[in-house]
DNA sequence: CGGCCGTTTTTGACTTGTCAAATAAGAATA
DNA sequence: TATTCTTATTTGACAAGTCAAAAACGGCCG
């Protein structure tokens, strides 16, 4: 069994290579920045993994899963996306926080309480920030997402909200704006890099950065 | 904060002096047996332990936990024993396999996490196997009571086990032994070993051999 | 008192995961 | 083509935990 450090390197590889085409490789640097961690360290765990078989390791070309590292990423982010759920809807905890939470016991579950825990929530397909659950058959189905930063004006709905970032949260809840929420883009100012949005059941209007509204996937209503 | 390892130290060695008059001194030979490592190892540790602060190290005489050490043992010991009510209460799983599961957990929780399951739970003092669970402040008291294997005839009631082997608690669930059953010791051979009881509620008497009774702890009806 | 035995301690080595700094390779620029 | 810039890789070192095996204690028995 991978050790807890294996496994955030392949989720972190994982989320990494979303989106990008199935033949794309992940270079080392944005692993290691991503894991906050020195390059060198990072191309040592790639050799490593690559002799484990869990990927494809390419000097100055990057990393690619294998299929056994897939799958072990997938577990872990199925593992990881159960429990944040699970925090905020039976232990009540704030979504804000939730994500801090998960990625520690996302390596200390067994199997046994994961399944219970996915029974005991309905076998849910979306977490508190509307990332997708994988299936235990380890399926894991990304829909094709459009960041609001690069709508133009009209009706949307928030689906997933692609950033941890606790303050960032907070404020988002306050302005209601969560998964689910039907979302008006009212106008936007491109030279500004601002929008201006109105959610369905707020009280009013309010500016938001394009950074800001980039962390934010809607679907078009 | 200590690591999981150092946590796990400090928790065997509270174990180890439970019922031993505070003057005592844990040995590194006993620490190694319980956590199945060399003594050599141990006693490494416990040089660390004590330049840390957790406990005395006299060399050759053995171990005694400080009050920094204590505090953080008790705590761990809080941990798990919410995290074992907690597994079999809310999620429903067996108490045969809490323990292990507990186990792992009780390094990954925050303590937010620990305060929503307490709160959840109603604050308990027992968890699944009897065993009191210390309160936030870090007062743990034990009560003193009596393995059913040096009892005489008489009626008990079972308040306590303590003994975590899955097969074992598996059986003793199968026999009605569980914490707040009341049980008759009807009869005693003590040169075979065997104690004949009955449990209320139960069908039959049954035979249980000196050690198996002796984890379980009773207190006078 | 002397020797033996069981327990501790010491020593040297190994594993995992990490960093810092020197080096190498490619890509971009001149 | 030569130079420079960026990104990767290598190297040597370190910290935490661990073991195996040799050495040191300290009691107990004769």
């Amino acid at each position: 069994m991978p050790t807890s450090t294996v496994e955030n390197y392949l989720k972190t590889i994982l989320r990494l290579s979303a989106g990008l085409e199935p033949a794309a490789m992940v270079s080392p640097g944005r692993i290691a920045e991503a894991l906050n961690l020195t390059p060198g360290t990072v191309t040592t765990m790639m050799k490593h993994l690559d002799r484990e078989g869990y990927l494809r390791y390419q000097p100055r070309q990057g990393v690619r899963l294998r299929p056994k590292g897939q799958r072990a990423a997938v577990q872990v982010l199925r593992r990881h996306r159960l429990i944040e759920l699970f925090l905020v809807e039976i232990l009540r905890l704030d979504w804000a926080h939730v994500h801090e939470e998960a990625e520690l016991l996302e390596h200390a579950l067994s199997d046994r309480v994961v399944e219970r825990i996915d029974e005991m929530l309905g076998r849910p397909a979306y977490d508190p920030h509307g990332d997708p659950i994988p299936g235990a058959d380890g399926v894991l189905r990304e829909e094709r997402l459009r960041p609001l930063s690069e709508c133009s004006e009209g009706v949307y709905e928030l689906v997933r909200v692609v950033r941890e970032d606790p303050e960032y949260l907070t404020w988002l809840r306050e302005q209601g704006l969560v998964p689910g929420a039907q979302v008006t883009l009212e106008m936007r100012d491109r030279l500004a890099g601002i929008l201006l949005l109105k959610v369905r059941g707020g009280k009013t209007s309010f500016r938001i950065g394009e950074p800001a509204a980039g962390w934010l996937l809607v679907r078009v209503c």
